[in-house]
RNA sequence: GCGGAAGUAGCUCAAUUGGUAGAGCGAUAGCCUUCCAAGCUAUAGGUUGCGAGUUCGAGACUCGUCUUCCGCUCCA
């Protein structure tokens, strides 16, 4: 199937059967915001669940998680260089369509000029973007008539900004209210309790704090599904460091994060390190890694090494000492005493890993013979992430049949999610079960009131096997676990 | 943001030059001791995205608007 068909047909199943829906259709919908449906939120939870046992739980390291608030103290984003870095000013070229920020265009104007006057525009430019003031900045760019590089005309739109974080406000009274924004990123309120969690959990370097959450990005254009939203939820791990470590330990996460996209049995060559060349203001080194989506590699997951920019940061803005006291001794003897910790961070889209999954999962199959025409639709989630693990199906509904299912029922679904379903012939029954991706199906038919057999049916292979039903159970959980 | 295309039942699509909005699948309730979709019966579901205009009459024509998709741009 063509890609961008796949994308499509994809976008299509998800909603069908109730896995993702746009956000507030019934009004025409919201743009870039989706809503999970009844097992877009199972899938969704098995991910975030996992991913939350694989740090916090079965991972060597030493790593626990928070949940901390969306809302932050203000200063926060001061702190971290999101007010002044992502709230630019931006003007368009009318004629090429291309847009610019503000400063670039100017700075790069001022290049052209002979060293005095660029510095005096730069000079202007500086004080007049300190004041907010956007017509005087459009009045500069008009009087040094600035070009385009594209349409090399001076057409230009106002100037406006466009900001990357959401505000609200908090407090009653609108006039005595304070401005916060939503978090565009959840990393901060790890930073912000990097001391609670450091001394009441008694934590010794190096170690990780884990969290899951959502942030609220005000994206300019947010297109591809689930992809890229406005409001999506993130799964981010910093583990602390010792200044000088930073290296081996971001080679370390880059190789552990791999492994744990290994463990969902998506092919390795699906996946791709992008490694950043120009790298952000906090970080020293930093790369991506990138599945191949059915638009193309895109990025999935982030590995930084954001050295101790954030915490020295925190520490200035709030003038709380970051410090860690390090009492291990170096190679001479001596106890490497305080410092900031350096930081690794492993940064993964919950949303995006969906999308990931449901994209390796969906499987439109030709089931043709030479009899009949036949094909089917499935999801092929590991038992692990399925939303459903287990369905169980009456051959008929009645002579008993149902009564022996709603036993098997009573036993399996205080260990999993079951679906039970009395209704249209078996085969319709097994097809739905595939298209929402449920690993394993139990038949009950009238030979299980005399021997306690019951077929089992296996989703990717279509397979059946005759097995006790006491047993059934013991084999969903051993899938689901492994 | 710009350009292009498209919006009809849950889904896929019909509806002669403007003349009563339909089909298949799906869904629901039944029938059939029914192990891999499309057996039988019945039922539900639509102000044709929304709003104006032209017309005796608009799903179709005109304008506006909203949404989605594709490309560009932007951001990360």
């Amino acid at each position: 199937m063509a890609n961008e068909n796949k994308l499509q047909a994809i976008i299509g199943h998800a909603k069908e059967y109730g896995f993702v829906f746009p956000s507030s259709e019934i009004y025409d919908g919201l743009g870039a915001v989706y809503d999970y449906g009844q097992w877009g939120v199972e899938l969704k939870r098995n991910i975030r669940d996992y991913w939350w046992r694989w740090m916090t739980q079965m991972n060597e390291q030493n790593i626990v998680g928070i949940d901390a608030a969306i809302f932050m103290h203000p200063t926060t984003w001061k702190a971290s260089g999101h007010v002044d870095n992502f709230s630019d000013p931006m003007i368009d070229n009318k004629d090429s369509k291309k847009r610019y920020r503000v400063d670039h265009l100017i700075e790069g104007f001022a290049e052209t000029l002979p060293e005095a006057d660029g510095k005096a525009l730069l000079e202007q430019m500086e004080q007049l973007l300190a004041a907010d003031d956007f017509a005087g900045l459009k009045t500069l760019i008009e009087n040094n008539k600035i070009k385009c590089g594209v349409s090399g005309t001076v057409n230009w739109t106002d100037i406006r900004q466009f900001n990357l974080m959401f505000s609200t406000q908090v407090g009653s009274v609108a006039e005595e209210s304070n401005e916060i924004f939503l978090r565009p990123e959840t990393a901060q309120g790890i930073f912000v309790n990097f001391l609670n969690v450091q001394k009441t959990g008694r934590m010794k370097i190096p170690f990780g704090i884990a969290q899951v959450g959502k942030a609220f990005r005000n994206e300019i254009v947010a297109r591809g599904f689930i992809f890229r939203m406005r409001e999506f939820e993130q799964m981010e791990m910093q583990f602390f460091v010792r200044p000088g470590t930073q290296k081996q330990w971001y080679e370390y996460w880059k190789e552990q994060r791999m492994e744990w996209h290994r463990t969902l049995g998506i092919p390795e060559s699906k996946y791709r390190f992008h490694d950043h060349v120009k790298l952000a203001h906090y970080a020293d080194a930093a790369c991506d890694i990138e599945y191949d989506f059915p638009m193309g590699f895109k990025e999935l997951e982030g590995i930084h090494s954001r050295t101790d920019f954030d915490l020295t940061q925190h520490q200035t803005y709030s003038k709380k000492k970051m410090q860690y006291f390090d009492a291990d001794l170096d190679e001479n003897g001596k106890a490497y005493g305080n410092y900031i910790p350096y930081v690794i961070e492993t940064s993964i889209g919950l949303d995006r890993t969906v999308l990931m999954i449901l994209s390796e999962a969906y499987v439109e199959e030709d089931l043709s013979t030479e009899e009949k025409q036949d094909s089917r639709v499935v999801l092929k989630f590991i038992p692990k992430l399925a939303p459903i693990k287990l369905a169980i199906l009456p051959l008929t509904k009645k002579d008993g049949l149902p009564e022996l299912a709603e036993e098997l029922m009573k036993e399996c679904r205080q260990h999993f999610k079951c679906f039970y379903e009395e209704k249209d012939t078996i085969g319709r029954r097994y097809r739905r079960m595939d298209a929402i991706g449920t690993p394993f199906c139990v038949t009950i038919d009238h030979q299980t009131k005399e021997d306690q057999m019951v077929t089992i049916r296996h989703r990717d292979s279509m397979e059946q096997e005759r097995v006790p039903m006491s047993e059934v159970k013991n084999i969903v959980m051993k899938a689901i676990n492994a």
